[in-house]
DNA sequence: ATGGCGCGCATCGCGCGA
């Protein structure tokens, strides 16, 4: 089984990016952060033509969340019931036995900002709906564009980055903290190159010198851990035509 | 200190992302 995180950056534009992706990568599981699309505008028709059962709860411009699944989608979740939110930024649903939650943590956009304030509510509502979701599910796991890079190696340029946004110290204490749940940054079990990031900036050759983040994760339960036999960050979706920022990490599992 | 790039929405600049 193989499981996949991917931010799109609008699936309206990159409709054509999953499914290309999705041919010549053999996916079980794909969870898609910013689709951008309110529902009634969302490509339900082409996934399942290609194989694919799908949920999804969006919005129109901003956040928006999709599951794909080869195997059929169960007890559906939109949003944490623990947080009222209007943002469209979760989804869970049972696939297989396993509980898949399909996560795009909120921006932040500046520490000193309101939108730092709501990114440090959300995963603080986040942790505890996760702890009970774990105590449900053994088999969890907890994947998607996290906003935060966990560790200085996943930074391109850590004095640069500093105590800014998606690095700083609180925001990776509330990374700890979910990871003190029970779950592992797959990503982390397996030797990986240096300088492994998984988003990039539109601006300045940002991919071409490597500026990067490795800020999209695939967090496991024990359970899932002693399962999972693989786990890469494919970049070759970041070098085509007109491409999201971000590209997929995917988690193999046995 | 600012803007770089891309997207959506709405127009011919702006908010937002990271």
């Amino acid at each position: 089984m193989k499981l996949a995180t991917w931010n799109v950056n609008s699936l309206n534009v990159r409709l054509p990016h999953v499914m290309k992706w999705l041919e010549e990568n053999p996916t079980d599981v794909l969870c898609i952060q910013e689709t951008k699309l309110t529902d009634d505008k969302f490509p339900a028709g082409t996934i399942e033509a290609a194989g694919y059962h799908v949920v999804y709860t969006g919005q129109k411009t901003y956040n928006g969340v999709a599951i794909l699944s080869k195997l059929p989608i169960t007890d559906v979740v939109k949003n944490n019931p623990k947080f009222e939110d209007l943002q469209q930024r979760i989804l869970a649903a049972t696939i297989d036995g396993v509980r898949v939650v399909c996560a795009y943590v909120p921006n932040g956009q500046a520490v000193d900002s309101d939108k730092y304030e709501y990114k440090m509510a959300w995963l603080s509502a986040f942790h505890d709906w996760i702890k009970e979701e774990a105590a449900q599910h053994p088999q969890l796991a907890v994947v998607g564009d996290y906003n935060i890079a966990p560790e200085d190696r996943d930074v391109h340029d850590p004095a640069a980055w500093e105590g800014m946004v998606h690095v700083s110290p609180k925001e990776r204490a509330a990374l700890t903290r979910l990871l003190d749940i029970g779950l592992v940054d797959a990503f982390r079990l397996f030797e990986q190159a240096d300088k492994s990031y998984s988003w990039w900036d539109y601006r300045g050759l940002g991919f071409r010198l490597n500026k990067g983040l490795r800020i999209d994760h695939i967090l496991l339960s024990d359970a899932l851990k002693q399962r999972c036999t693989a786990c890469v960050i494919d970049r070759v979706p970041r070098k085509w035509e007109q491409p999201s920022d971000h590209t997929p990490v995917i988690a193999t599992f046995s």
